[in-house]
DNA sequence: CATGAATGAGCCTTCATTCAT
DNA sequence: TATGAATGAAGGCTCATTCAT
């Protein structure tokens, strides 16, 4: 008896968590990072102010909890994109279908204004990017491992070191991403990520 | 004597303009872009606030003087550094310079700072951003240029269409400029970004 | 059966006021008064929140409650001292022996931080203070009744009039339970208060 | 011409600042400390909310600035009391004296209220009390000074370690201006002071 | 009796902008 | 042209208190 209008008080409370982060995602999305005032996620939310510091120790704290939300939505399905292919798969190819899936979870799922807050988030360098900063090394991860594996299996050609090939490749991936918010809706992303790492494979196939 | 004078004051007024603007330029070098407040600006600048609002209509005024400064700036030198090759030169060779000479200029002459400053602009959309816009554009051209002449002296490959290669290679210097402002000082710029494009060469050579 | 539960409810509702209460205590007695929250009683009570306003109309309801218990810890044992001696006793000697069981109890029963509150709280005025204003006068009373008595048996010089002899007296406790407060742990408030006396006492002994 | 106008924009905000403090202390002495709030203050004195911010860098920099004050104004006189006696002067005489005119400036010029605030903020302990420590370091020194010259001068007898006895004094004057404080108006602080001093010289005299 | 989610007035502070001199 | 005092909207945050369950 107790517990259940604990429980229904907990859920009640999760609800109102939500109906603000929520909320303030989708003022992100809207407007600039900085308009985005804790005035405003309230009003938006059809709450109290206090309430809102119920939730979220600060307006950095939900900043940290949207880049983690961003991280964890973006991290899940790489991993196991990865492991679908059967070992011997070529590593070009994994390669491309890892970049596809990206633009896929960055298109779909992610959105573009979300990636331009996490974007101006870190150029400002006034948050704690650790969530975000994990995210990249995982990627990093990701590249490396299929690039020593292409190099392994005699396809890419070992002119560079791994780290160093490896970061040209991150590298691409967020001038891509980078060009894609900001030229939005008038870029591609997908077509031209494939492209794009085509032109990088052939550049370091073994000929 | 009345001309004379007037004369006298507009230089007077033009000085205390540039001071107003290479302080905030040092400032906005120096620490982030919300920190650089008017008050801090006509502090650092030694005049009155009230003469911030007879030179600048707004703060806004003065980010997209400092944009078209940037651009101005950047835009300069490379044309230059384009027309000091012979007619016959290999186009890779001088694209290869022109990275270099960019990556010159972002180091040297703009800093990294003012970059990231630059980026988050752009992000925001808060601003006008048609001379960035503009100088993005002549660097299309730049590139467009070099590439055509590459595929017709048979060093590229023609398998992409010209724009979409080009759009590749803005992508790649937009990446390494990026990943710089996010990475510095741990990124050497130049270094990647010539690695960086050896690779694309490769990648869109005729073999 | 019915009684019984009340009465076990009511005993189970005193517990959880006197937990509430005694947190608050230790609280006020840990931090400066004006960072003891309710938020921060009812937390470390493990209690909830609406809790706290069943037992207490408000926090100044507490604030009062807390001064009361002040003024009951204090002033119980005063009396007993007093009364503990032979009807022939020196003055002298019982008001050092009380000054010393002030000292003690203010030392070891109440605390520094405490008795901090209560000033703030007399200088505030914001608060009904007239339990401690009770005690002060209780204080005043005994003071009066050994003065009194030291006046009676010739110890004393009956210069000044037994009131204004005793606001001395009062004074006296008063600048050095004050300065014990501010200058703690600094300042050893029983040899102090007893050295002090000293000097009042010798300066009242009758030639 | 120039010089005329930047000074008589300076009076003005100097104006403006003292109309600021004097309204801050203007309510300091009439509400409870915690009730004088910066919208308060302006609202006051009349001017806009952000002035107050030029003038003071916050809250507790203007409650500084009012420590400061009350310092400045307990100070001054002080040292000139004490030195206005022929050097062979009594030690007591002067004593009572410096009593007498420590009394006045309480009462005449720092007021019963300001004497509450400033106990107040030194129970606190929130505040910087530099100032008020070093004030009290400065009447130490002088109780100090003269108790000396008392024992040289053989008036008192040198039964306690002068810094003790130093301390005393210091703590009477404390419990007294306290008492005060706290029953103002029913408390004639010369008077008592006075007849307290006399006691406690009373004690300490060479028989 | 007990809970804890929700409230909202109020606090201190910042900063782009205006305007009389 | 230059000044700098003054403005006031807005921002992030706290906390005593209420109330439905």
């Amino acid at each position: 008896m107790k517990n259940e209008e604990t429980g229904r008080k907990k859920q009640k409370g999760e609800k109102t968590k939500r109906k603000l982060f929520n909320t303030a995602v989708r003022l992100f999305n809207q407007y600039d990072f900085g308009e985005v005032t804790v005035d405003r996620i309230v009003e938006a939310a059809g709450v109290a102010k206090g309430t809102f510091y119920i939730y979220f120790e600060s307006k950095d704290a939900l900043i940290a909890a949207f880049l983690l939300d961003y991280v964890n939505r973006v991290d899940t399905d790489y991993r196991a994109t990865l492991d679908s292919f059967p070992p011997d798969t070529n590593a070009s190819q994994i390669l491309l279908s890892l970049i596809s899936k990206i633009a896929d979870t960055l298109t779909g799922t992610i959105g573009c204004q979300s990636m331009r807050t996490v974007y101006k988030l870190q150029l400002a360098d006034t948050m704690d990017m650790s969530a975000v900063k994990g995210y990249d090394r995982e990627l990093y991860g990701m590249f490396a491992d299929l690039l020593e594996r292409g190099i392994e299996r005699g396809e890419f050609s070992p002119i560079l070191p791994l780290n160093e090939l490896t970061r040209h490749f991150v590298v691409a991936i967020r001038g891509l991403s980078y060009e894609w918010c900001i030229r939005y809706p008038d870029f591609d992303l997908k077509a031209q990520a494939l492209s794009h790492f085509q032109i990088l494979l052939d550049g370091i196939k073994s000929n």
